[in-house]
RNA sequence: UCCGUGGUAGCUCAGCGGUAGAGCGGUCGCCUGUUAAGCGAUUGGUCGUAGGUUCGAUCCCUACCCACGGAGCCA
């Protein structure tokens, strides 16, 4: 019963006058520090619910020598006792312990945890611990909120939330290398007569693999519903090892009916303001602590995004910039060729120094499905370049012309047999449309001013390290 | 995957061809309200792995593994 009367720390500590001052209040969590003398004790509670600890006073005579004892660094307890306001300084009330009930203790030895700071690189190799530093807690919370607004934002425009498969069985989708699924026993995996493997056996009777992306299919339900988004774990088996890439990660991606690039456009910015903006009125105490910790501009960075407008230009344009920058390049900027990580941040972080859209990419550099443009040259390609971390979203409006898509599609040596679905929606009743994609943890490194992807999912999945 | 840097105590690091050091942590003691508390004492290591050179290797050489940074791929 005593579960229900816990209150949560962070209502405690910004609403005391809610609970009442003088009360009596339960509260439970993990311990970060104790101080004190054989007088009186200092246990530092968090709970999670907030950044901040409360302050539990024990008089050390009332409490029995063992209890106090196993009351160490990482243990946890629920404390039962009278909420007043604090004499010492630090914190405006603090609680005087009248029962303390120890859940479980954490040997002070073993436990890897220390009241001083770790490195990021080293709580890595405790991920199932760090949920309970500061950092991580202001990550997590922040992680939460932001996915909570992009639902939010997607819901109040009237969007609908579309489920698209996992698991796919299309190898087209042109987005990297992917993870086979399988049920096959991999050391006697049925053969065909010429010694290959025989699919029809494997459980869907071809072969699948983990999605690389909901796009394809979220096409198909804005053909229908017109404003659709998916938000869901995406997977590549790239061998990249770099702080911007995750082997599982998540991706939002819109896709609009009758869209076309500049309606494309205005949803991207919209939306990552909206975003920050959410961010910076919801999560302002985790946001500060980054802040302090580890990126001192990092709220005045975010403000400055959600108060400018920002920069929109073809890639051409991008590319007469660089020539004219004088700057000098250790790669080569030359019509038709990608834009290198050191020219996107040239370009947004000394020549525009706020976010910046590139549109209008040659064809040869983009995916198939890019609506072509008229001058046969160039498509409608849309990347959101962010400083700190380049390209956060990638999109375009669609080729929604059946020949046009074909012969490209074919053009790339894609096997059209694979598409056929994809192909039908411009067949039947084909539109104008657009959508883009997100990087979830790309969007939460930028909020957090975090500096390694890893650092900003829970469970981080990369090459050579799928532990906990 | 390529390039670079690194791997020494639980953590962060210093060190050096002759059997390993600091700070923090932990432990013990002292201190009647502390704020990453303070003071004193103490504990703690196959020096990433496997070879090689050498009288002797943590140190020099080779290979490998892992981590971090940069690049590519991309979100």
């Amino acid at each position: 019963m005593d579960y229900f009367l816990r209150k949560k720390i962070k209502d405690l500590l910004k609403n005391p006058e809610s609970a009442g001052i003088g009360s009596d209040v339960t509260v439970k969590g993990w311990v970060r520090t104790k101080r004190g003398n054989k007088n009186v004790a200092f246990i530092a509670l968090n709970d999670g619910s907030i950044i901040h600890n409360i302050q539990i006073v024990a008089d050390v005579q009332k409490f029995d020598d063992e209890l106090m004892r196993q009351i160490t660094t990482g243990s946890c307890i629920s404390v039962k006792g009278k909420l007043i306001e604090s004499p010492g300084s630090g914190q405006k009330v603090e609680i005087h312990a009248e029962i303390i009930e120890l859940y479980g203790t954490a040997d002070a030895e073993t436990y890897p945890l220390q009241k001083k700071g770790h490195t990021l690189e080293f709580l890595r190799e405790i991920a199932h611990l760090r949920p309970r530093t500061n950092t991580f807690g202001a990550v997590l919370r922040i992680r939460h909120a932001m996915a909570y607004a992009i639902h939010k934002y997607f819901n109040d425009n009237g969007f609908y939330y579309l489920h698209t498969p996992i698991i796919t069985g299309s190898d087209a989708e042109g987005a990297g290398a992917m993870f086979r699924v399988t049920t096959f026993d991999l050391d006697n995996p049925p053969k065909k007569e010429d010694g290959s493997i025989d699919f029809t056996q494997d459980f869907f009777g071809k072969p699948t693999n983990l999605t690389v992306s909901g796009q394809l299919e979220g096409e198909l339900g804005a053909m229908a519903l017109s404003l659709v988004y998916t938000f869901g774990p995406t997977f590549r088996a790239e061998n990249s090892n770099t702080p911007r890439h995750l082997a599982e990660f998540w991706m939002i991606e819109p896709e609009m009916a009758f869209y076309e690039i500049k309606d494309n456009m205005d949803l991207a910015e919209d939306f990552l303001k909206f975003l920050i903006s959410y961010a910076l009125e919801n999560c302002f105490d985790d946001l500060e602590f980054l802040n302090n910790m580890y990126d001192k501009e990092l709220l005045e960075r975010l403000r400055s995004i959600v108060n400018t407008d920002f920069e929109r230009l073809t890639y051409t344009e991008a590319i007469d910039i660089l020539q004219k920058s004088g700057e000098k390049f250790e790669f080569p900027h030359n019509w038709g060729s990608d834009l290198q990580a050191e020219h996107e941040r040239y370009i947004v972080e000394k020549h525009f120094k706020k976010p910046v859209i590139l549109t209008d990419y040659p064809k040869d550099i983009k995916a198939f499905y890019m609506k072509q443009n008229d001058d046969g040259k160039t498509v409608r390609g849309m990347d959101v370049l962010f400083p700190r971390i380049g390209e956060i979203i990638g999109g375009s409006q669609r080729e929604e012309v059946y020949e046009k898509l074909y012969s490209r599609l074919k053009e790339m040596g894609i096997n059209e047999k694979d598409l056929w679905w994809y192909l039908e929606t411009r067949k039947f009743g084909t539109a104008p449309h657009s959508g883009f994609g997100l990087g979830f943890e790309r969007l939460i490194l930028f909020v957090t001013g975090m500096s390694n992807i890893r650092d900003v999912i829970p469970f981080p999945r990369t090459p050579m390290n799928a532990e906990f």
